[in-house]
DNA sequence: TACTGACCTATTGTCGGACAATGTGTCAAT
DNA sequence: ATTGACACATTGTCCGACAATAGGTCAGTA
């Protein structure tokens, strides 16, 4: 009897979310691959069995995940959802959740050596390559802090990509966007630490060239404990929800 | 010139696309507080000068990222996302792009010692109660694969929220969901690792007693390197791409 | 031939209205 | 106070329509 009601219940789901899971599967099954155009809002209709307007909550409902994204802002595809689409969603609902600098910076000082030391392994030449040039520009634009910042936050980005590791890389994206943008940023504007910042980073490129993990790993966890030294030096509010 | 197409084709959005960012931001803003209910449709239709089709559209895209539920299958509400929603997006794009079990892995050891360690500090009396509870609990289910696999997974799962902290819940929201349930759940099938299973639990849990937080990280890595050797001695393809 | 420009078509975005199902509140009767 | 009937509100789904526009077609021209 109470088994009944559940299942009377749970089977009951509006269609525009049985479409949109269908839909889902296909995609994530393969049957539907990646890259490839879906078929248009009528089709779909008429393959479903529904009208457009159901489709097209359906489709809604995938858009937001990024499974579903537009070739030329009309035609759908079906397309792998990237990092920087999981990395807004995830990075939102950390701001709701009132999440503090610190909350992040404690993650960062867990993944950030970890991929230092795994890119030491993994990193191509290419990889190194983009370091490199990512090197020399940090030295170029170390007086501009706004270009500084981005230098830095693309360092880091270029690290994690040269891990090859596509579960880091989708961990570690609220740092991306709400960690060092933020946070690192006021201390880049408070304190003007170009120089540490350029030797710590010359020191975990070298350390990844000469496939030195512990090198690599050591440094980074330094230059996390540096910028923390930094927030707190500058009383910037380690504690403090971010902000966006 | 080249700015103005610019503009203009970011100032054509689609107005679904609009309306949903103004509620979300109404939302993150905290102009309407969590858990209270939205107005009604044809009111939200009326207030943006939308038909209801469009505004419907609108709740679809935020509806997948957890940003509003319902409160009774009618009523919508504005909620928190919680580390599930995420959660399982995250898993879906993690599923979609291959990734492997080392992957899973390696971002394990980067994220349970860590959430051992902070536990240390952060736990509460409750949260030790339930990690005790779930020890008791992992003993007597020890020889049932499925049970022991639950308590498994509700062991880390505690631990991690043990540290209070958002950033980290969400990190690991994939191990959740996917490291542990497929990968772990081979494991115990093919090994019946209960016993070291239980050892290694217990020496965490003593060590977050005791407040010993390095303690509690080796033994956790202790844990996760002993899971490794399990994949590879059960030679369950530890490079293979996970599947759901 | 290769390019240009006008035209046609397909597809999405938006509108308005309609109805069924179902939960909710009201109000009278007991 | 409880109950039951009834009207109402709200969501889910359908239908049909039209504007805007991206893409393709095809004739005309250098």
């Amino acid at each position: 009897m109470l088994d009944q009601m559940n299942v009377a219940k749970i089977a009951h789901q509006p269609a525009y979310r049985v479409v949109s899971e269908k839909i889902r599967t296909a995609i994530i099954s393969g049957e539907i691959k990646t890259g490839e155009l879906l078929p248009t809002e009528t089709d779909l209709a008429e393959q479903f069995g529904v009208t457009r307007s159901t489709i097209r909550e359906a489709i809604r409902l995938l858009e937001h995940g990024g499974i579903l994204g537009r070739a030329d802002r009309k035609r759908l595809v079906a397309t792998l959802p990237q990092t920087d689409a999981i990395g807004r969603s995830v990075s939102s609902a950390l701001l709701m959740h009132q999440v503090t600098y610190e909350e992040l910076w404690q993650v960062a000082m867990g993944l950030e050596p970890l991929a230092s030391k795994l890119a030491c392994t993994t990193a191509t030449k290419k990889d190194k390559q983009l370091l490199a040039a990512n090197l020399v520009r940090t030295r170029e634009v170390m007086d501009d802090h706004d270009a500084l910042l981005v230098a830095e936050i693309e360092f880091h980005d270029l690290l994690a990509n040269a891990t090859h590791n596509s579960a880091l890389l989708l961990a570690r994206a609220p740092l991306n966007e709400l960690f060092y943008p933020v946070a690192w940023g006021a201390v880049i504007r408070a304190l003007s630490p170009g120089e540490r910042i350029l030797v710590a980073h010359q020191h975990i490129y070298g350390a990844i060239c000469d496939n030195n993990p512990d090198k690599a790993e050591e440094w980074m966890k330094k230059h996390m404990l540096d910028f923390r030294r930094g927030i707190e030096l500058g009383n910037l509010g380690f504690d403090q929800p971010v902000k966006a």
